[in-house]
Order: structure tokens, then sequence, then C-alpha cells
DNA sequence: GCAATGCATCAATTTATGTTGATCCAAGCA
DNA sequence: TGCTTGGATCAACATAAATTGATGCATTGC
């Protein structure tokens, strides 16, 4: 399911969670597949605390679904939100594109 | 000019910089054309050193020149950092796409 | 039921970002 | 030259985000 446009709030929170260079990481990671908890703490070199609150602003921005397995929680990528922020940037773009010649003084 | 991709660090720094309510003002404020900062003062109703904050960051981060012409200084829209920054995202979601199916477990 | 494991969450602290008012500097006008 | 205006910058403060270690809660194996 694709959302054409993301509202302002929206855009923001997934700028936001995309600016950190652990969260990064951490979608680097997710891009090989679903990954649980206990396994990125081990490839990240994350404590298990500091990288359960990277998931949830990933998560909560819209990035990232989990699930539960036994006693796993599997992360795994939404590129959905990905190509719903590079919508939005496009449209920024074309509204900015419009742009008028400088000033003549 | 067109940069094809940008690094991660300059990616971060655009992120960064759109991911603020009155910084996206200030874009939509140029999406008209090129002002002067004490233009920028009244539209956008900002005290003057919180504005001239937030155009350093957005000019630091690609998205806006300045120029000066008397006593005033211009501020203009980059788009081509937005366009650098979609097609950095575009790069990261086709990375991200591969993702494998999840585990079975 | 009891112990262990995987993970979320919380409170306390640290660090990064934003805001405010003051000061400074350059450009133009008298 | 002195005065004013536009804007950057700085230091002090306020607020927000990240880190740490501790605690709690399911789930599983014994």
């Amino acid at each position: 399911m694709i959302q054409n446009t993301l509202n302002v709030e929206r855009s923001r929170q997934l700028l936001k969670a995309l600016a950190d260079p652990i969260r990064l990481d951490v979608i680097h990671a997710l891009a090989q597949g679903e990954r649980c908890v206990c396994e990125l703490t081990g490839d990240l070199n994350l404590s298990q605390s500091k990288l359960s609150f990277h998931l949830r602003v990933l998560r909560e921005a819209g990035l990232l679904t989990d699930r539960q397995s036994g006693r796993w929680i599997y992360y795994r990528l939404q590129p959905d939100a990905l190509a719903a922020l590079e919508a939005w940037l496009a449209e920024l773009r074309r509204h900015c594109s419009q742009s008028a010649a400088p000033c003549p003084n």
C-alpha cells in the first residue's frame, strides 16, 4: 500500500529518524533481511537498551515493523516509508523550482 | 551541476536541516523566490537572531545560498540539494528492497 | 513452579539543539 | 564624521534527544 503524500508532521518524523548514524546502520543491517534484536546488538555492537531506543524511533516513524516469534522479536524494513518520503521530497522540490529570478537590487 | 550521490555525512546534514518546522517554513517562503533577511523576519514573524541561526543551518547544509547587495543579504533556494537528497534516498531504498523473506521461525 | 533469556521501558545523567538578548561590524545616509 | 540599519555572532539559558544501568515482563526450558 503506497501513501501518496505525507503530511508535514510525518515527513519531519521520517527525516529526523533517518538523520542519525546509528539508525542508518540499523537500516543497512536490515537491508539484508529480517533480524531479531539480539542479532542486531551483535552485528552493530550496541547495548541492548540503546538499540531498543533507536528501533523504537525507526518503528514509530514507520520505517520498520516488528513481529514476535517465541521470545524473539524480528524487525524488518518498510521500504514504502522511504518511497513516501522520496515522493514528499519530490513534491517539495517541484514547489521550489518555480523559484523566481533574483531581485535586481 | 548535479551531484550524483552524496556521502552519508552530507545526507544526514540535509535530513537534519529539513527536519525542523521553522526551517521548512523558511524553505516555503523562499520557494516564491529570493528574499532578504529582513523580509523573511517579517513574513515568518521570527526574531532576527533566530532566523539567522536557521538560515545558517540551511546554508551549511547546502540548501540555500546567499548574496550580498548593499546592506541586504538575499537568500535563495538551491533545489539541487533537494534533488541530490532524493537521489540518495532512492539509492538507499533500492538497496533496501532486496530485503530477504522473513525467517521461518 | 523456578531459573534463564530476550526485549521493552524507566529514571537519571549527559550531550546536542534551539532560543534570547547583547554586542559587533559593514554599508549607506546625513 | 557620526548616525542608522541589516545581519552575523556570541554567551547564557532552555529544551529536546541520546546514553546508561536498573527493573519488569513475557516466553521458554528445566
